[in-house]
DNA sequence: GCCAACGTTGGC
DNA sequence: GCCAACGTTGGC
C-alpha cells in the first residue's frame, strides 16, 4: 500500500465539503499537472491512504485521512467547455487529465500545520516541505505518514 | 497583495 | 532545442 498527500484550497473544496458528499466520497478532479498526473494514473492504487491537505488558507496543514476508492480515470471536466478545467486540446479519444475517487476517512481533531511539519526534524525530507514544490499530488514515505499519524494525536 | 519558484508556451 | 515571456501555486 502506497501513501499520499493531496492539496485543495478549502475555500474551493474542504475535507468537510468530502465529508457532506454522498457515500462521503468524490471524483478528484482539476488537476492539470503531467506529474501529479502521473502519480493518479500509474501509482494510485485502491486502499492507498491520503493526508488531505489544506493549502491557501489561514494555517495550511494536513487536517485529515482519505483513502483512494477507485482508480485513475479521464477527468471529465476537461471536455466541458463551461468548466474552468476545461482543455480543448484534450481529445476524448486520448483523454490528457486524469483524476481518482478518494472517501473520507477522518478529521484529524487538530490541524497539523504546515508549520509543525517544518519544525519536525524527523520530516526534514518531506516533499511537502522542500522548497519551490508545488505538487498537488504527491506522495508520503511510510515513515513520514507514522510520524505524522502520531503527531495527529 | 507580494513574490519566489515553478511549469508551459511559442517564436526563432 | 533554446529561452524569454507569461501564468500559476501557495506561503507569508
Amino acid at each position: 500500500m502506497n501513501y499520499w498527500l493531496m492539496k485543495s484550497e478549502p475555500d474551493a473544496y474542504s475535507i468537510d465539503d468530502l465529508n457532506n458528499e454522498k457515500n462521503k466520497t468524490t471524483f478528484w478532479d482539476g488537476v492539470r499537472n503531467y506529474q501529479a498526473r502521473n502519480m493518479m494514473r500509474d501509482d494510485m492504487q485502491i486502499g492507498d491512504k491520503v493526508f488531505f491537505y489544506h493549502s491557501n488558507c489561514k494555517v495550511p496543514g494536513i487536517v485529515g485521512i482519505a483513502k483512494v476508492v477507485k482508480r485513475g480515470y479521464p477527468d471529465p471536466t476537461q471536455f466541458d467547455s463551461t468548466s474552468k478545467y476545461f482543455d480543448p486540446k484534450s481529445k476524448p479519444e486520448n483523454p490528457r487529465w486524469i483524476g481518482v475517487e478518494v472517501k473520507y476517512e477522518k478529521r484529524f481533531k487538530d490541524v497539523i500545520s504546515l508549520e509543525q511539519i517544518k519544525q519536525n526534524p524527523a520530516l526534514k525530507e518531506m516533499q511537502l516541505v522542500r522548497k519551490g514544490n508545488r505538487l498537488s499530488v504527491m506522495p508520503v514515505a511510510e515513515k513520514d505518514w507514522q510520524t505524522i499519524l502520531a503527531m495527529g494525536k
